[in-house]
RNA sequence: GGAUCGGUAGUUCAGUUGGUUAGAAUGCCGCCCUGUCACGGCGGAGGUCGCGGGUUCGAGUCCCGUCCGGUCCGCCA
């Protein structure tokens, strides 16, 4: 046997047991007579007496850090507590002990601040992994499952696997390719997510389907983006949205309970797509904070609904606003005392090229009542307060207006109420503010391929009274420039997105069950009956065998961990991650293969440069 | 595909206007130490300044190219 116990479950309470420990050495404390050593594994550490006679034993043979040893000894009460670690009131003072397996002196130090860099902890990820920060977030990530896992199977939802060599069917991501070495020039493909084959199932009658699952995506990475990445991935027969809604709300909420703690008692906050876009210029806002945006100015072809506060701004001659498609407006709190140096960074800030602003126009609503701008020479300032009353500006705060082209303003906006946000603290880290986005536009304009594309995937639903609008329009336009003013654009779908503190976290949709509407909404995309046939003929197929109505959703698993953890980056939360380049900087992947297998496979390369 | 920041000791970093022998911390090695727990004290070793080219009397420092890494835009149904 090689240990009777863990290094983190020994206590006062054992006192005069013996025991045996087997661990890794953490750090070695020499001294003439007497060692002590920190013995570490998944569960702790434990602190080991080596005597005199050991000691001198330890001087002939030294032990290193991260040694494997195994260590014999009766429990003991320390003279000299430690109360920074739970087994800071016993130690173990060691008869026998044995170096199981030696070790080279780590690259970085094992500690929860260790000093090595990012490409180095990847490189040693088996030595990364050891640290108490990495091990707790992948503790935080099995806890997530754990809840997820429980609170499905309560609700009798059935983990059913499907397959990961599937067919490769361009919409939407790059799909991974897998050549085929029995079927010569043919492909897999490696699935972006199991959708059709989870609608399948729900033809098959298992009405309510989940799996944690693996999906893989051949695009750019970021701090939050892998290739291959998990999935809550779950699927409804006989149910609406709202019953969606209700269950994952509820999903969510289990794991917040049984992670975190956290009663989210509330029920969870719903917005539109448009409001979304309209007071936050986005379309998964950060509600922990309000900060909504004032529209002074947009298009007459988008939020038709939707009224701007142009007499705010018009009549002063100001050739940036005229000029501009969009104007829109944040106040800041408590931002009036930003220096000319400040206010100069800012708008440094909001030209570089991630943001693309030509400038930035700032009112300070100073605490005596009266204002000062950048842009004093157009407006008074009465048309300056109105433009702040307007704003919600209080006494001491900072109003910023960005103009420009509608998308790349509002999405300019957008970041800079975040960016703002983070800066005064309104970002709090142990604030948790769930948000349901609804009623997102079912297709989105492709103006480079001249084309309609699904704005979430082309199995979703369009709400019910919109179905006539697809079924009665021809997806065709003449001139590019024009779609929004396409039927198309204005068709919204049965989709809903789940939002966490201004990170999508889950997103799903009511999915068409109808082969005529399915039929439909492929052409809508451009695909002739042929192509239809070819690439999703099996799902036609079982809509003509009784396909029952259905939904589902699925939430980004590594980023939820992520964001239960507290961190930016999703990397630490998967226990071997890629890197930005996709590669696998541990084992070197990818990488070329022999000579023998592009035979069987019948390929030939053919590398550009 | 593009932008931007970085690459100097095993590691994390500093290095002024281009100027003597490139520094610190930590790790590593040796000696000392019986109550440490980020142990402490003394000493030591350790460098192709990513790589290639250029400018210069002289380059870690300036210029060009290239490779690697971080972040972002495009992309991510």
């Amino acid at each position: 046997m090689y240990r009777t116990h863990t290094c983190g479950e020994l206590r006062s309470d054992n006192k005069g047991e013996s025991v045996t420990l087997a661990g890794w050495v953490q750090t070695v404390r020499k001294f003439r007579a007497i060692t002590f050593v920190d013995l570490r594994d998944r569960y702790g550490i434990t602190q080991l007496l080596f005597g005199e006679e050991l000691t001198k034993e330890l001087d002939m043979d030294p032990l290193g850090r991260e040694f494997v040893l195994q260590a014999k000894g009766r429990v003991n009460e320390r003279s000299n507590k430690n109360p920074n670690i739970p087994t800071g009131n016993i130690e173990i003072a060691i008869t026998e002990f044995k170096i199981l397996n030696r070790s080279a002196t780590p690259p970085f130090t094992i500690q929860d601040d260790t000093d090595g860099g990012d490409d180095l902890r990847m490189k040693y990820r088996y030595l990364d992994l050891r640290r108490n920060a990495v091990k707790k977030n992948l503790e935080i990530r099995y806890a997530v499952n754990r809840a997820a896992r429980n609170y499905l199977h309560q609700n009798k939802f059935m983990d059913i696997e499907t397959p990961f060599l599937i067919k490769s069917t361009p919409e939407g991501a790059r799909d991974f390719v897998v050549p085929s070495r029995m079927n010569p020039g043919q492909f897999y493909a490696l699935p972006q997510s199991p959708q059709t084959f989870k609608q399948l199932l729900m033809v098959s009658g298992y009405d309510r389907y989940y799996q944690i699952v693996k999906c893989f995506r051949d695009e750019d990475l970021r701090a939050d983006r892998q290739p291959e990445f998990t999935q809550i991935d779950c699927e409804m027969a006989f149910v609406e949205q709202e019953d969606i809604l209700n269950m994952f709300e509820g999903m969510v909420k289990h794991i917040f309970k049984e992670v975190k703690g956290i009663d989210y008692a509330e029920k969870v906050e719903r917005m539109t797509w448009e409001d979304a876009m309209w007071n936050y210029g986005n379309d998964k806002p950060d509600t922990r904070f309000d900060m909504k945006v004032l529209n002074l100015k947009k298009p007459s072809t988008v939020y038709t609904d939707k009224q701007d506060n142009a007499a705010l701004i018009n009549g002063a001659d100001f050739k940036v606003f005229d000029d501009a498609e969009t104007v829109l407006a944040i106040a800041v709190p408590g931002c009036s005392e930003y220096s000319r140096k400040q206010t100069d960074e800012l708008t440094e800030w909001v030209k570089r090229p991630q943001i693309g602003m030509k400038g930035l126009v700032f009112i300070k609503v100073n605490a005596d009542g009266t204002y000062k701008s950048s842009v004093d020479k157009f407006y008074n300032e009465e048309k300056l307060k109105a433009i702040c009353d307007s704003a919600g500006a209080k006494a001491g705060d900072l109003v910023l207006i960005l103009a420009g082209a509608e998308e790349r303003t509002r999405k300019a906006i957008s970041d800079l109420r975040m960016e703002m946000a983070t800066r005064i603290g309104l970002r709090k880290e142990n604030e948790y503010k769930l948000l349901w986005v609804l009623d997102f536009p079912l297709f989105e304009y492709d103006e480079g391929g001249n084309r309609w594309v699904a704005r979430h995937h082309p199995f979703t639903s369009p709400k019910p009274s919109q179905i006539e609008t697809m079924i009665n329009n021809d997806p065709v336009i003449e001139k590019a420039k024009e779609y929004l003013n396409h039927p198309y654009a204005n068709i919204k779908a049965n989709a809903y997105d789940m939002v966490l503190n201004g990170n999508e976290i889950g997103g799903g949709s009511i999915r068409i069950f109808q082969r005529e509407l399915q039929e439909k909404m492929f052409a809508a995309l451009g695909m002739n009956k042929e192509e239809q046939l070819h690439k999703f003929g099996f799902l036609l197929g079982a809509f003509e065998y009784g396909a029952p109505p259905h939904g589902g959703i699925a939430f980004g698993f590594d980023r939820l961990c992520a964001i239960l953890g507290g961190s930016e980056s999703i990397r630490d939360f998967i226990a071997f991650p890629k890197n930005n380049a996709g590669r696998d900087v541990m084992l070197d992947a990818p990488a070329t293969i022999d000579e023998k297998q592009f035979e069987e496979l019948q390929i030939k390369l053919n590398l550009k440069n």
